[in-house]
DNA sequence: GTATCTGCAAATGCTTTGCACACCC
DNA sequence: GGGTGTGCAAAGCATTTGCAGATAC
């Protein structure tokens, strides 16, 4: 996992800027799950930060934590990952780009930049006469602990 | 779009000793949706597969063009791609190996290979004690055309 | 006070599954 | 004939949406 770029209280400023900005108001609850996913080194999914959010408030419901979710992503406060068929995770996006190195068997999930295959990247996309937008690298791979169990 | 690196008759040959292998038995739906994928210039949903198949065979199901799908796909005779939300679309393996370009305006498709890339994975991944399995890596742009069309 | 936010339940969209009949070997 | 393939309808699952009450400004 990269170092974080900025602390959390700095997040939460600038979510407070993009609300007045979207003409919303402030709510708890975009708060709460920014500092799960803040607080998390994880990629979590949204049935898993519910119940995180739960904790403190009962009454939270899956709908809210999708809705808000949605507005964070757009608002690029945090980005996501498809690891497998079962949905999305989140994660904060107060780090450095990164890619993903995913276990197909244990799930793990490892994160690496690689300054080489990005430039690579943009010369692929202008090559084609393509404005490179954004990019999405996964690696899927059978890490060390699960080689080590296989070979018992 | 790349070159066929084999005659729809070859693969149809290496299905039915797939077939025979799982201990299946031979239908022509299968056949059907290789021959429609193979002949397809795109990457096809299944409901796109099922309408190409429904002109011959108007009672096709689109849970049995499903069920096709992931046979095909698990024994490598197809390969899928998430493109947007709406869902997985499929294409023919019988090509080389390759990544996708994928306007974020029209939709349209690309495909590219890069070998210092797919060398630099390998490095990566063994520089973290992983054996790398596959990879996927999707690089989402602005094409020429939407480019040209967003100018005017 | 008015507009947004929330929880709840219902709806959605893609995909899978159960079942009865059709078909292959 | 026994097992596999298929179409149909129903179920599943992650996600979205409509609505009425709660809350922020």
């Amino acid at each position: 996992m990269q170092n974080r770029l900025e602390t959390l209280e700095s997040i939460l400023e600038r979510l407070r800027v993009s609300i007045k900005k979207n003409g919303l108001k402030n709510s708890k609850q975009r708060e709460e799950i920014i500092s799960v996913l803040y607080k998390n080194r994880t990629h979590l999914s949204p049935e898993e930060i519910a119940n995180e959010i739960k904790v403190k408030d009962k009454n939270t419901s899956i709908s809210s934590i999708y809705r808000i979710l949605n507005f964070l992503e757009k608002e690029k406060f945090i980005t996501t990952l498809e690891t497998d068929k079962s949905g999305k995770r989140y994660e904060i996006a107060a780090k450095e780009h990164h890619d993903h190195i995913i276990c197909l068997e244990c799930g793990d999930i490892q994160e690496f930049v690689d300054t080489a295959i990005e430039e690579q990247q943009i010369k692929i996309a202008t090559n084609s006469g393509c404005k490179l937008i954004s990019h999405d690298m996964r690696l899927f791979v059978v890490c060390a602990k699960c080689q080590e169990r296989n070979r018992v």
